[in-house]
DNA sequence: TAGATTGTTAATCGATTAACAATC
DNA sequence: TAGATTGTTAATCGATTAACAATC
């Protein structure tokens, strides 16, 4: 899925006033080939002209659209550390829609401080929470040894999207959707990269 | 590269204390098809023995060699915010070789404060302690907008892997690698996905 | 030896690229 | 109308899956 990527460039292209563009200049920003834009943008509509090129302000409010960075997500935060803290105080997220309404944690000492206005809660509450703010988004931002409990609980509270820190494997119902950010494997993938290149180089 | 994925799973299996396994058990658990996983394997030399399957041991170390996590790296955090912390805190990339050196930032207000024993410091002093501590590795976990001349400053100072949580892209020699972690696009992937899951369901 | 399971080749599938007709 | 550039088809490439001979 590549559209995130190009609703970053055509927010950046947009903020220094670029009105058009054409598939060959993205190509040459972006290092992709103008080829893979066009087959990519057409195949969630027609956004261009021929002749023309794209509308860069109409293209970036499609792919808003399709991306859902249009309407308002609230999200929850398990597990309040560093790392739930982060995303929490990742204004970014707010103006695309993504609104963080509560952050929970298991350690006591943590209940009641909060984040940029937001509170740390117990576990206790989860589910009325998310009843009762409307929550469509978790982040499991917890140990992994936590993380599946904690994810069969939130699909039976109704979550159907989890963005997943945990470094595991989550099991879910088929619809409900799981976006996995596992950074100690890419951190060994950046890791693997480099030995190559620098056996590479000896050579 | 899902080599990453295999060594997590093998490195479970071993804990369990799961001597061998074969294609076909790991392709259960791990839900790809056993194809996929002794092609995978077998591009990087032949782990396995027919009639047997493979030792979860010597597998998981040879691939760990692959990677890289047999030797040490040592890495420093540029942007000593939330996430920087976050992955200073995370002691399991020290079990994997991946050594915290030293943690930068450009508000004085940090600087001499450390984090798990590792000092904050002045952007002053960044060459310097990366010749002097032999760093390989650097994440960049500051905003975007100062992480490209950074990855100049690291790249001058000779710096070949870089990990990459700023929203945006860097230009670096082709001798240099970058991982990018783009949380935001990581997180319209799942909004995406959640958007497309939730019209097909009102069909 | 018989059974199990890999390594590896061949077939299938999907994604990328190239090319160009359609059209603004 | 001429020039530019998309939308779209066809060709190429690479990755996945299936199948099975090799072999432990």
């Amino acid at each position: 899925m590549r559209l995130p990527r190009y609703y970053r460039y055509l927010g950046e292209l947009l903020e220094e006033g670029v009105e058009r563009i054409s598939s060959g200049e993205l190509s040459a920003r972006m290092k992709v080939t103008a080829s893979q834009i066009r087959q990519d943008l057409n195949n969630f509509g027609g956004f261009g002209q021929q002749g023309y090129g794209y509308n860069v302000k109409y293209l970036y409010e499609e792919i808003g659209r399709i991306l859902g960075v249009d309407r308002k997500h609230h999200l929850i935060i398990i597990g309040s550390g560093n790392l739930g803290q982060a995303i929490a105080n990742y204004a970014n997220f707010e103006r695309r829609g993504f609104i963080v309404s509560g952050m929970f944690d298991v350690n006591p000492a943590l209940f009641g401080r909060s984040v940029r206005g937001i509170e740390i809660r117990s576990m206790d509450g989860l589910e009325d929470f998310i009843r009762e703010h409307d929550v469509q988004i978790a982040a499991l931002t917890m140990p992994k040894t936590y993380a599946p409990q904690v994810a069969d609980r939130l699909v039976a509270a109704g979550i159907k999207a989890i963005w997943n820190f945990a470094h595991t494997d989550l099991t879910v119902p088929e619809d409900v959707v799981v976006e996995n950010v596992h950074l100690s494997e890419s951190l060994m993938r950046l890791s693997y990269r480099f030995c190559s290149m620098q056996e590479e180089r000896e050579k």
